[in-house]
DNA sequence: TATGAATGAGCATTCATTCAT
DNA sequence: CATGAATGAATGCTCATTCAT
């Protein structure tokens, strides 16, 4: 509002509606799928506008595709201390609410099948994506180990193991079967599920922490509870 | 020339090496970066050829993807008995071995990529994939469980987390990262933690277990060794 | 006939109606001026036909260029002798039915057009075109310099000069304004005297010779007398 | 300040640039190679302006050429008199300097390759060029006939051969190679031989003529000499 | 006045598919 | 049965031109 002329904003505007065209388009098409008449006709563009905003069809996949990358992980960065099980409970609910966000999974998809030709995409997916999380979930396990409730040698391993029982099968699943998405009462059985091994291999006191791990499943089915 | 004249040797071998070359084009390029003249290239054969075998595009790439959905993952169907942690110590190696081998890898890719535009293809390859990989899983994990050597509930999250605990993180990292396999060393990290964690959770006797375990780590870094 | 399929001579046949609309279309438009689907409509061909055969605009450019450039210049080549005055000309009315025939100036055109964007084309013709007819030229003079009825010392320079007298006037101005091509009693004009002024600078005996040219002259205005 | 404010300097000052801009890539790319953009690049200028200055690509075309068209040919207009021979020689040696000049022949061939799609433009070339230069030079031997030193019926064709004589081989042969202009010594060959054939076929005194062409030309090999 | 932004139409090229042989 | 040859319909991209500011 203070400096930005409505031409700008205009511009920003019509740069916004192009990338999530765009990005529409190439999640359900795919790269070579997406002509970019169909992104223009879905932007309600015309096409030399595209090309004046974005130069190029691989320049404007590889934008989004950056570009994108952060906004969908910017949640659960910090996991706040209310005791460790309650800590992972929550952390939990919020990563699978994003890992398996339809719109999420359609850009992993897209983002896996064009790994071969987009390299730096896939590497800096990988990296901006699940590297960054798991520091952070290594840092928070780092420190329950230090405040004596964990016990591992190698934090990576703890926390992949982490993820690993709580969202590898519905994604998995979720990434073959699109349409399929699990609901959330499947959701919350592999995290009651993955929690308790999780507890069980690592926790220092785990007939206590099993407790309440079975308490907060019980009491709260499904804490985030939008679908 | 028993039974298969000539002509049929020749159109079965024909339609083999389309096959193959549909396969390797298409895992390179996604089913729309694919031409039907690269195949026709690829196979040495005339694109009306082409057309007489597999009636268009779609049903070339179906055709394809369903008949080979079988083929790779034969190996590790039944794990013949030589003791559980044995047994899992090979099974999990077998597994890696199909799992991350790059071939399969670009299939993954593929059927990943195509999900939307095929959904029966990801049906049909979770369905005979990782679904009856998992069956054959969950049937020797119920065996000792009788046996009374694990302890569990669920016998299919059980063998989910088996698979998750064993390769969830290598194969995502894969996906994401085609050039950047994982070597023996790191494959053998992530097995050996991941069955580490598996039987602390789940064996009804952990620290012999685990001890047996620990002994198989140390002498065989790389049992299959081709790499 | 005697060998070349029916689909064989149906190429040839369509190749060579390709390669006529596509100098005429080149001729009129230019390079940059002339599109494919233009080439295509006038052969009445489809584009991709247009392509299969000839691969890029800029080949289809180059081959028509490289292979017209002999066809219009093989009239002149020996000029047979009955007599020099009359040898020269009839060569000058060959050369100049040759050089300033429309079709022949738009090629001309073309390439002095595209020089800069195709400097082979340029180079080819140049020796191709004008260097052999030249060379032609200078074998003749000098057979008559032998025979002691013309006299110069350099044998190239004469056959330029001859040349430039005869068609460097009406070529250049038939080259800057197309639709005004001299008429034969124009050309008449410039071939009696060009002789003229050649015999007189060249022959041993130029009393004679531009006798016998004047006579010449006029008995025949126009000898190959088409327009 | 005397009269044109600073913005009608402005004005002429990004007339110029533009006009100066579109000559040089039109000479380099032809008219219908030529963008707006890249013109407008070129002048750094926007498009508009272009639009708002010349109206259209063609009328901004045939501006530059009908305005260009007299600049280069103002030189050698008016041979003042040393002697015949001497006049002559340095007059040659003008008119090469234009004619062979890049700049020139560059302008030159974009004449002739847009000579049908602009008839008025090579007419108006034609007009203003060629045949003004050649009025001169008529006029000037015209001047040397009635001081009884050449002797010709026709002034034009007189006019039209001394041209020919000096500059048609090496223009023609830069116009097809551009790449390959001839260097001083070539083009002092074709002046010396131009001229002795010129004075052989129109002079009336040739053998003194001849004999003082001959001492300029041993005396100056190049006597304008830039390159 | 000068310009950033916009566009309909067109360009070279390629695609999946089908004849005619 | 196998194929060279053909094509309508796209595809990525650019052009001359014009608004709105």
């Amino acid at each position: 509002m203070t400096g930005t002329s409505p031409r700008a904003l205009n511009r920003q505007a019509k740069e916004r509606r192009i990338l999530q065209a765009a990005l529409n388009v190439f999640a359900a098409e795919g790269y070579s799928g997406t002509s970019m008449d169909a992104i223009a006709a879905k932007a309600e563009v015309s096409k030399p506008t595209l090309y004046q905003y974005f130069g190029t069809k691989e320049q404007l996949f590889t934008e989004i595709m950056l570009s994108r990358r952060n906004e969908m992980l910017d949640a659960f960065e910090h996991p706040s201390s209310e005791g460790m099980v309650r800590d992972l409970y929550r952390f939990s609910w919020a990563y699978a609410d994003t890992v398996l966000n339809p719109d999420f999974l359609s850009l992993a998809r897209l983002i896996i099948a064009e790994a071969q030709r987009f390299p730096e995409i896939g590497r800096a997916y990988q990296a901006s994506g699940p590297d960054r999380v798991l520091r952070g979930v290594m840092a928070y396990l780092d420190s329950q180990r230090e405040a004596g409730r964990l016990q591992f040698d190698d934090e990576e391993l703890a926390a992949e193991d982490l993820w690993a029982l709580i969202l590898s099968a519905p994604r998995n699943q979720a990434l073959h079967v699109p349409d399929a998405l699990p609901d959330r009462a499947a959701v919350k059985r592999y995290i009651d599920n993955g929690l308790r091994v999780f507890l069980k291999a690592y926790s220092t006191d785990p007939t206590s922490d099993l407790d309440q791990l079975k308490r907060l499943c019980e009491q709260a089915p499904t804490p985030t509870g939008t679908a």
